[in-house]
DNA sequence: GACAGCCTTCCTACTGGAAGGTAGATAAAC
DNA sequence: GTTTATCTACCTTCCAGTAGGAAGGCTGTC
């Protein structure tokens, strides 16, 4: 096996950009199959049910969104400068199509829909995402790098939900553009006007 | 026949509901003809395929949404009392969960999977949504009701953005009342600072 | 008014294929 | 020699869609 990925990470990447395209009724095991070129009782093996192959894939894309983050915020120090980057992530990875959605976000707009273990996982990124970028609102506000007009807490979640709302029309209009476009004011709005 | 709804109608209520939760493979003719109380059969007669049934309710989905826009500027001329009532449309619909979702922001999400004629219809609710925001706030910035920070039509996509993001969280962290909080401070800051 | 033919709507019964999942064998790896 | 990973073969259930027919209503003609 000279390969760098184990068979079980190869299908959770290509389950990972099935559910990007067309969400968690998307895609069958049929689907991953002949992506990673197994038969689908191999997946059986490597995870049991649907159910325990996403909420494992998930589970692990919070854990690389909290270790990105982390790394963000070692690099970066200032809270405008976090938003700015965590904007620009997205933007790039829409424009480059590498991944033209949050796994997240479609799995969140089915959520009645999903099984129980896989929607608490969803449930989990989202305070995960919210908490993080109130804390940012918070250092903003405190040293004067962000202008909010709202509690941290509620500039965060109207943020986060610019960032969705965003990246769906940036797929709805087909034009990945959009998103870098949509951004940008809200940004704008949170940059101090000495700041200009 | 008694019914106030004929059953072609009754047919596209059922699958709306259905798709405002799970999405356009979330639901299944045998799941309509349960809610209908009609064979399966009997729904191919009036929708042949599943996309010709989709492709009808998102279609019928615009043309109210246009009726319904038509009915509130006749009511409404102030463009920020224009996008309070859209607002609060939205708020009432999730907070008695009504309707909880837009047919239109689901279907967007999963668009890359969607049968082409369905995709279309989707793509022409946004290019009506995104026309008539527009010109609401042309109005507003001309009359000065409305405060923009950018041209009209991208304060228009960041409003747009805004509902369709707040939705999402609403429906992620299972709390209705987000909608109308992540929604006060982007109309808020489209107030002029006299009328505050 | 009665009948004939047609149209609409719904039905039962079925098809082929795809879905998620299982059983059990094989072969290499530890 | 047990464990791990894969295979073939199969199961059950569900899916969208079809065939063909029964019931009832509408309409035109005598």
């Amino acid at each position: 096996m000279s390969n760098l990925l184990t068979t079980s990470d190869e299908i959770l990447a290509s389950a990972r950009a099935l559910i990007m395209t067309g969400g968690y009724n998307g895609f069958s095991y049929a689907d991953i199959a002949a992506v990673v070129g197994i038969r689908k009782a191999s997946i059986h093996h490597h995870f049991p049910s649907k159910t325990d192959l996403v909420r494992t894939l998930v589970m692990r894309y919070r854990e690389d969104a909290e270790a990105g983050i982390a790394g963000l915020e070692q690099r970066v120090q200032d809270p405008l400068a976090l938003l700015q980057s965590y904007a620009g992530h997205w933007a790039q990875c829409i424009e480059d199509a590498s991944r033209p959605f949050c796994v997240c976000a479609l799995l969140a707009s089915e959520l009645p829909a999903l099984p129980p273990e896989v929607a608490a996982e969803v449930k989990a990124f989202f305070r995960f995402a919210s908490a993080w970028l109130t804390s940012v609102m918070e250092r903003g506000a405190e040293d004067g790098s962000l202008t909010l007009s709202s509690e941290p807490r509620v500039e965060a979640e109207a943020f986060m939900a610019s960032v969705h709302g965003a990246m769906l029309s940036a797929r709805a209009y087909g034009t990945p553009e959009v998103f870098a476009t949509i951004l940008a004011p809200t940004l704008q709005r949170l940059t101090p006007t000495a700041a200009r």
